[in-house]
DNA sequence: ATGGACATATTTCGATTCGATATATGTTGG
DNA sequence: CCAACATATATCGAATCGAAATATGTCCAT
């Protein structure tokens, strides 16, 4: 979803400041379905305003740079609903871990242990966290998406989980160096 | 992964023109997990010539426009290793459907509905096309990616098949207009 | 106590990517 | 016969990304 429509959505809550607009973009829930950057948030605060979606105070902070607090209009709440209207537009999806499996016979196994183990692990963190947050007493629809998520993370690590070796396998396995210490391994 | 390193991989399997590669990338199994455009891969494939990773000879044709047919060079082979072998970037996800849906309650609970059940849809024939495609005879690196994808995407279905109203009920049901035609409905 | 790491807060900037359009031509189907 | 689609590349504005610049304060450890 652009930057202007996550903003929008992070401001029903009430009102935030660019910074704690990101903040809360770069945290769970959304961080897990979204994704944005200041580089993006700022400008489209900028163009909220001019187009009366959001309105601003700016807050004086002494041991603290000023803020500008913004606030979602009457107009922004249509607006959004608008936008949430509309066909969605297809997910989008990148993954440079399953790119790097998919090429993974160009690569030595040890690498590819290295780098499931980790997705495994980080799965693991992911799905702890989320089994962690007290779903029961979200409000419907954000439950069903955590759910969604829960039940794709789980998915993965079990697939990892049980495929692993298989695919470290199916690296390459160079053969190794003339063998040093051929006798005597440990022999000291 | 970047523009370049995609074009790099499609060249391993032969050489191609910029517009074959763009086919290549945007169909299955590339398609599943990574996404570029027009606009990247000729900037891409310039880019790569001048540091040598690729060479081309343009091919006329009649009938139909002038190719630039390119191959991966040696140096070309090198790089992707090199690329492959760093720890690889984190998996970037963006759903508009998730997003929408966690906004459940402010929409209309038909258009839950209706954006639920295309998403099922989207899903079963992902799933189907994905079944009928000879995973067979692939090599095992692209076979677990394959597995990896038809699991999640099994997953993702069997939740919204079991969450869909659910989910749906969490909408916005709004009081329905004054009833027309109160009686005999389907009378005669 | 002083230096380093981290948090708050916004702006800016180059590089990349996106998505659409321009250009040119041929085939296929209704 | 015309529209739609396929082949083929180039280009352009807009959006986005990621990082750094700027400014200030706290907290912790040496």
């Amino acid at each position: 979803m652009d930057s202007k429509t996550l903003c929008l959505a992070v401001l029903l809550n009430g009102e935030a400041s660019g910074y704690e607009i990101k903040k809360t973009l770069e945290s769970a829930p959304f961080s897990h379905f979204q994704e944005t950057s200041f580089g993006s948030i700022y400008p489209a605060l900028t163009r909220l305003t001019d187009d009366g979606l959001v309105s601003f105070h700016e807050m004086a902070q002494d041991k603290r740079p000023d803020k500008k607090v913004y606030s979602i209009t009457e107009k922004g709440r249509q607006a959004l609903v608008d936008t949430l209207l509309i066909e969605p537009a297809p997910d989008r999806y990148r993954s440079d871990f399953l790119f790097v499996l998919f090429m993974g016979q160009l690569l030595p196994a040890v690498h590819l242990a290295r780098v499931v183990d980790r997705r495994i692990a980080y799965y693991e963190e992911q799905i702890a966290q989320m089994e962690s947050c007290g779903e029961a007493c979200m409000p419907a629809s954000p439950s069903f998406v955590h759910g969604f998520g829960l039940a794709v993370y789980r998915a993965a690590l079990d697939y990892l989980k049980r495929h692993r070796d298989g695919i470290v396998a199916s690296g390459d396995h160079p053969a190794p160096a003339a063998p040093s210490l051929p006798d005597r391994m440990v022999a000291e």
